[in-house]
DNA sequence: CCATAATCCTGTACGC
DNA sequence: TGCGTACAGGATTATG
């Protein structure tokens, strides 16, 4: 699931090998993967074709090209999402997931593959930055895209005010997880990097907000941007084959996860079975010994 | 302000 | 073997 270390490495691939190079013609193969897109399909396509992509950005998990007339490119993973850089007879790409086609004036295309449809493409119009700082990674235009303006700097984001974040999640009167997988309070944390920086944190993810100390606040963002930033460290080595493969994979999934996905087998750090419950309408996984309950959470 | 549920979608895993 | 069901999940929207 592309979280923002996946995200991250995508826009490293795109930065790298798109920047640049001119739109021909875009052919959209499924119309759901450009919803929300004013004027569908072929509005999509008419705004992009003859546009220069000027940079990659990103915030969160929303990932955008800035093109040369002002528009954005903008582009959420979802679930199973990839944004693949090839060549021009797409030799090794499974065309079985592919909704959009890019073609660019050079030849070389980039696609847009995506199993579960989740995700999705959509060309909008950039605004402003509320703080006129840097929009996200990759640019200093102080500008958004408008359908991602309500969403919050991520925790690798130079700008990111720390303690302010700190002190806006001690406001909430919520659980800690909660707050960490809200958008509009800190971006770019799924399921997969709460469960892991809370563990590392030795942090429940019922912990109410309130109660946190501002250092075990920070103590727990701390630990999940480490995760991130080494999650970020593993991916990305896809970049220089034949087929460019800007999928961001990470690597970091089946080698390094303390707890999730690993319901009943041994905590790394002190051998208790990890646990999962339900919480928020998915797994959470939590080792019992390093991760104490709160008082007055049930189970 | 905050929580919950439903919604979108498809491949995989599992029980019978 | 095959069929039905549950599950995985992020963001948005509606509702309480």
């Amino acid at each position: 699931m592309p979280e923002l270390p996946e995200v991250e490495t995508v826009r490293r691939g795109l930065a790298r090998h798109l920047l640049g190079r001119t739109v021909a013609r875009t052919v959209v193969l499924r119309e759901y993967s450009v919803r929300g897109q004013a004027g569908g399909a072929e509005e999509l396509a008419a705004r992009l074709a003859g546009r220069v992509f000027t940079a990659a950005v990103r915030r969160g998990k929303f990932c955008w090209l800035v093109m040369d007339d002002g528009q954005l490119l903008l582009a959420h993973l979802g679930m199973s999402g990839q944004l693949l850089v090839s060549g021009p007879d797409d030799a090794g790409v499974d065309p079985t997931h592919l909704r959009v086609a890019i073609t660019m004036a050079d030849g070389g295309r980039l696609l847009f593959v995506d199993q579960r449809t989740f995700g999705y493409l959509r060309v909008c119009e950039a605004v402003p930055t509320a703080d006129g700082l840097p929009g996200g990674v990759g640019s200093d235009l102080a500008a958004l895209p408008a359908p991602a303006a309500h969403i919050a700097r991520d925790l690798l984001d130079e700008h990111l005010d720390r303690a302010a974040l700190v002190a806006a999640m001690r406001r909430r009167r919520t659980e800690v997880k909660r707050a960490l997988l809200d958008q509009s309070m800190v971006s770019g944390i799924g399921n997969i990097y709460a469960d892991e920086g809370l563990w590392r944190s030795r942090t429940h993810y019922a912990h109410p907000t309130a109660g946190l100390t501002a250092a075990r606040a920070a103590t727990v963002l701390d630990a999940v941007a480490l995760v991130m930033t080494e999650a970020l460290a593993a991916g990305g080595t896809s970049f220089d084959s034949l087929y460019v493969n800007v999928n961001g994979a990470s690597g970091y999934f089946d080698r390094s996860l303390a707890v999730y996905g690993r319901c009943g087998q041994a905590c790394r750090r002190c051998g208790t079975p990890v646990r999962r419950d339900a919480f928020m309408n998915r797994s959470s996984f939590t080792c019992p010994t390093c991760q104490r309950r709160p008082r007055g959470v049930p189970g």
